[in-house]
This record gives structure tokens, C-alpha cells and sequence, in this order.
DNA sequence: AAATTATAGATAAAAAAGTATCAAATAGGA
DNA sequence: TCCTATTTGATACTTTTTTATCTATAATTT
């Protein structure tokens, strides 16, 4: 394996994990060419982005179906499990609790926070919701890296300000709102209505 | 306005439109160094991604806010308002459904669809939920263009072919699978336990 | 066993995206 | 009114990303 992968590269990881992943089970090889007419993209480009995971190809037949995907995988939480809090116990903050498949990253969410005491004590999905000002202390005693934040976007920022004071490293940002963030800590925005705007302005 | 936005512009579109929108009403002009320093971009980028729009800026002063704002919107919703339908009303579905913010970018969400015929005839956040064999007939009665899926990856490319054949021209698709979907019908993928594995991935 | 073919992996080229530099414009102050 | 500082918009340059080409390798066919 390189070293530094591209970002680019990376957020295609998770696309060509899903599609291995998605292979009916009879099938031992894959080449690069497959998997890159399957997903739109190019073989080349396929070939290069692999080439920064462990997993070799052999000639003539591609790369080990099984081996490539643990490879893939390896390259994604290559870290080890991590831990994640998710603050905004609404709609979207549940849903997103009730999500089956962080686990397969080695992602685990371990607590949900909420403004609303009447949440307190509760579990969502089985994870338990703690009121919000407890957020920093079980960030803390538990060790906690990453957070997703689904709260209004007027609250955001605020938010993000004590994830960053409690020492988490990497934000999942759901709230429409450009957080200001000091060098260090990543953020990831996924804003739905914007996505679907870029999709409604690229179709003619 | 330059013709054909990249896409990667385009992609900072939403992003600059929150951040001016998020300002304090007082201020009238802008700088591309303002926004740049604010958003952590390079100020000639900025100046690049806001040439595409029709807004013009001053020498010494920057753009007028409310202009740029609006030919931001613009280039986002040049094509007036779009319709869209929403598929599978599980948990995810629902809060997308409540989500304010589509209409923002002049995108109406008419009406959801699910398996579960109990569903049908509620309304989720004054949305219509419609049995989801209904969904071609009423995509060609109401003129629908883009749709958001939000069933389980399994289910995902087969909602997927019947909204192609339906007409659909833009899918935001929140399953975690690779959808092969025809050229022509553009695709975006949002991943939520993917984001989050990037993110993870990329601190150290 | 030799020839053929498909595929990985490397290298080179091209295209796209981002950054630096600079002239022109203009607001504000001397 | 003239000078200075700031900011746009254009152009040139650099870096990153993607695509094309080529060589080595190994499975398959002859």
C-alpha cells in the first residue's frame, strides 16, 4: 500500500465496496475493467485507486473477489474501531441511529444527545440519549473521535464549538450551515436539499 | 454567465448560498477574500466558481450580497421549480420528508411512496404517501423529474429501474448500493455510514 | 510446446482543478 | 484633484486527477 491516499480515491472506496459486496457470491474474480464498466468509471482509474490498497491482481484474471473487499475495507478503518457520538435526537438523528452499517466500517455510535431533557434516559435504536450538556463529559470518558451533528442549523455551530473543545477530531455535518472549524479537526457536510439542487440544476 | 457549470463548481454552490445567506443582514458587500477566508477556500477559487454566475463584483468593494445571493439561486434553480417524488417511508424517509429547505432551490417533494399499503392515504409532513405501485402513474400525472429513494439496498435497484422507465431524470439515492441506472438519468449516492468511514479514515 | 489473449501494473500524456500574478478599476483619503 | 490601497477579472502557472499507451505475465487455445 502507498502512502496518503487521495481523498478522491477514498470516497471512491466505499463505492467500489459496496459494489463487491453486491456480487452474487459465485464469483472469485473480478478485474478491474469489470468493476470499472459496472460503476461508470474508467479501468485505469480503478486500477490506480486499488493499487493503494494491499490487494494484488493477478493477470489474466483480476483481482481475488474476497481478498480485494478485506483489502478495501482494511484501507477504510485501517485504524481500528472508532467511536462516534451523534447530537439531535429529531427525525433525521434517529433515523440515522436506527442505521444498520457503521458497524461494517468499524464505526460505532456509542451515545446520542439532545437539548431536549424529556429525551434523556431513553434509547433510540439502543443507543442511550444523555441530555446535551453532558455531551463533553461522555465525549471524554468514553474517548470518543468522531460526531455527527443533526441538530437545527442555527445550533450548529455551537455544537461543533463543544465537540471541538471536548477533543473530537472529525465532524459529520447534516445542519445546512458551514461550520467554522479550527485546522486539525475534519468536517464532511451532507446537505440533502443541496445535493438534489445540484441534481435538478445538471439536468437541462 | 460561462456555459456548462463544472460540477465541482457547482458543488460549492449550496455551500457559498449558506454561508452569505448566514450573514448578518447589515452587511451589504462582499469580498471573495471575505468568503474564502470564511469557508477556508483560495480567494481566486471563489472569484473562479462566482464568475460562473451573473453577478459582477466592484474593484475595492465586492459583490453586492443580495445579487449575489440571488444569481447563486439562480444558477442552482435556473430551470424553475422542480417536482419530486420520495421512495420508502421508513425512518430516513420521513425526516427527509420533514425536512424544510427543498423549496429553497425551488424543489417541491409531491409525493412519497412505500411497500407497506398501510401507509397509504396518510399524509407524512403534508405529503401524500401513495401505495408504491402507484408510483409511475402518478410520476406521469404530476410531471415528476427527480426522486429521492430511500428503501433498503436491496430494494434500491429495482425502484431504481421503475423510476428510470417512469421518466425520472435525477435519482438522490440514500441506499447503500451502486444503482446502474441508464446515461441520461444522472445519479447522486449519499452514504451516510460511508462519510462518516472517510472521515474516520483521514484522521490520522 | 508455442501462440494467443486478457489483464495487471507502470509510465507517459492530457485534461481538469486550483493557485499565483498582474493590470484595470474604483473607493477613500491626502 | 491626485494618490494610495483594495479588489475584481484575466492570464499564466502548478498541481492533481484522469486517460492513454505499453510491457510483463499468466491462463487458454492451438
Amino acid at each position: 500500500m502507498k502512502h496518503e491516499i487521495p481523498l478522491i480515491t477514498l470516497q471512491r472506496m466505499p463505492v467500489y465496496l459496496n459494489y463487491l459486496k453486491g456480487m452474487p457470491i459465485g464469483i472469485k474474480y473480478v478485474s478491474s475493467g469489470y468493476i470499472a464498466e459496472a460503476l461508470g468509471l474508467g479501468e485505469v482509474l480503478v486500477r490506480k485507486d486499488l493499487a493503494f490498497t494491499s490487494a494484488v491482481g493477478r493477470p489474466r484474471v483480476g483481482y481475488l473477489a474476497e481478498e480485494l473487499i478485506s483489502a478495501i475495507e482494511n484501507c477504510l478503518c485501517y485504524n481500528g474501531k472508532r467511536k462516534a457520538v451523534l447530537i439531535g435526537c429529531g427525525a433525521l438523528g434517529k433515523a440515522i441511529l436506527g442505521y444498520e452499517g457503521f458497524g461494517y466500517y468499524g464505526i460505532d455510535i456509542v451515545a446520542a444527545f439532545d437539548s431536549d431533557e424529556k429525551k434523556s434516559g431513553v434509547t433510540v435504536a439502543g443507543k442511550p440519549v444523555y441530555a446535551i450538556k453532558k455531551t463533553r463529559e461522555e465525549i471524554e470518558r468514553l474517548g470518543v473521535e468522531l460526531a455527527i451533528i443533526c441538530v437545527p442549523a442555527q445550533a450548529a455551530q455551537e455544537v461543533a464549538d463543544m465537540l471541538v473543545e471536548s477533543g473530537i477530531r472529525a465532524i459529520l455535518n447534516f445542519a445546512p450551515a458551514a461550520l467554522k472549524i479550527p485546522d486539525g479537526v475534519k468536517v464532511r457536510q451532507i446537505d440533502v436539499a443541496a445535493n438534489l439542487a445540484i441534481l435538478s440544476s445538471s439536468i437541462k
